[in-house]
DNA sequence: GCAGTAAAGTTGTCAATACAACTTTTCCAA
DNA sequence: TTGGAAAAGTTGTATTGACAACTTTACTGC
């Protein structure tokens, strides 16, 4: 069941194991999971191995420990963690969602928009829609910088992370981002496409992405239902 | 130097060590600590202790480990104040421009809402409504664990941060804070408050903060109307 | 039946140790 | 002088053991 021969440490290996068990539903919100003592037992684990692996799940907002009780399933909904620059494909997995999302051939033109990072520029623009149990939640236009990110336009995949295709193959990586929440009501054709009836009320999100050599190199529009999900962020004391 | 006997854990007590002596620039950004054995020695304590101390002040964004190195003093990026939509969402329009806040008086309760991580426990309810140009545009709710935060009820003053306050009198410092965002429509009474139509459509923050023996001890709920300010931030790549 | 107490169970903290994996430094040989 | 290998140093992972602090359960005496 766990593997110490793997490169995978043994606390990374049941941290995951836990967590595709809760999402099972083996483990039901609000249900006590096994003792430490119990799941070393079980798993042939010293305790402290087994403190790591929750300490993860805990991190992730899945778990909660309660001292002289036990270690309970969170029952509060999903927190996707979505504006934290970590990914959508990620955040979205990180809470055992399955997200489908279609995406547009990629179309590269000039920006003309007033206050877009890219004005005036060339930039392959992307649009991805996602959505859970068939459920429109999320519609992203991502502009990336078409001279930064050439042959961007081919890479893309549906399910592939553009996250994963930008470290990868332009081996960059946003350092910060600035960000901007609004609620506005959708526009007609993008309301459409969501399935959502014309002036809904709806978050919007704009993201200008900055990288080591090539600040505000991409731009990203988030349109997010939040009757369904919770968006959510977490945040540092200390900030960029 | 550290006190065994303390109900304070020793970890704790290394951690705020290290970091007051971070902060004094004993140890300069980019600079490397003792290594975790010589800490360890130095401090009379075994390694598995340093590391539960250096941990916490890596989640804080201050350390950064690099294995086979050493562990080492980032670049300290500035403060944010938690306690306040203000200090983490900066506007664009507001920027340079005063918020005019009124503080209710404290009242203390008994939390009765699902979700709310201060569920079933007595909070103390601080209500502050900020103003641009006589214009409200924002509405914080602020909830604080009344076991943890004695007497907080005659603590507070208009002119005086909350952060000020919970740092000097409780020498607790919130490490993080995770929120979630939705669009929600005001309820009638908030509305009156902040002078708008019922059922207008409003961006609602839900803050959770987190000490550092006391994780989620307070708890902000932050309607802001986004329509005249567009509320921004900046935002670090996660350090995970 | 009930309250109070004891016992058992669970997480929190901490020590000491060991080996693995990686980085940096040192040193030797070409 | 330089390249490469060895050695030393450092963090990563993991085990075992122990006690403290807290919660829940069970039991006992009334």
């Amino acid at each position: 069941m766990l593997n110490s021969a793997s490169p995978i440490p043994l606390y990374h290996q049941l941290a995951e194991r836990l967590f595709s068990e809760i999402r099972a539903g083996r483990y039901p919100p609000g249900s006590r999971l096994p003792s430490e003592h119990e799941l070393a037992e079980t798993f042939g684990l010293g305790r402290p191995t087994v403190r790591q692996a929750t300490a993860a799940l805990i991190q992730r907002g899945l778990l909660e420990r309660r001292r002289g009780s036990g270690t309970y399933v969170r029952s509060v909904p999903a927190q996707v963690d979505l504006f934290s620059l970590a990914g959508t494909l990620m955040s979205f997995e990180a809470q055992g969602i399955a997200l489908a999302s279609e995406l547009d051939r990629p179309r590269t033109e000039t920006i003309d928009e007033a206050g877009h990072p890219l004005q005036s520029r060339e930039a392959v623009r992307l649009t991805r829609l996602s959505r859970v149990d068939g459920e429109a939640v999320l519609l992203e236009e991502i502009d990336f910088d078409a001279e930064r990110f050439p042959g961007l336009a081919r890479l893309v995949r549906k399910d592939r992370a553009l996250s994963d295709i930008v470290e990868q193959h332009y081996r960059m990586r946003p350092e910060s981002a600035d960000q901007s929440f609004r609620v506005v009501t959708l526009p007609r054709p993008l309301a459409k496409r969501m399935g959502l009836a014309a002036g809904s009320a709806i978050l919007r999100v704009d993201r200008t992405l900055h990288f080591a050599l090539a600040p505000s190199a991409a731009f990203a529009r988030m349109y997010c239902r939040t009757d369904r999900f919770a968006f959510s962020q977490r945040i540092g004391a200390s900030h960029a």
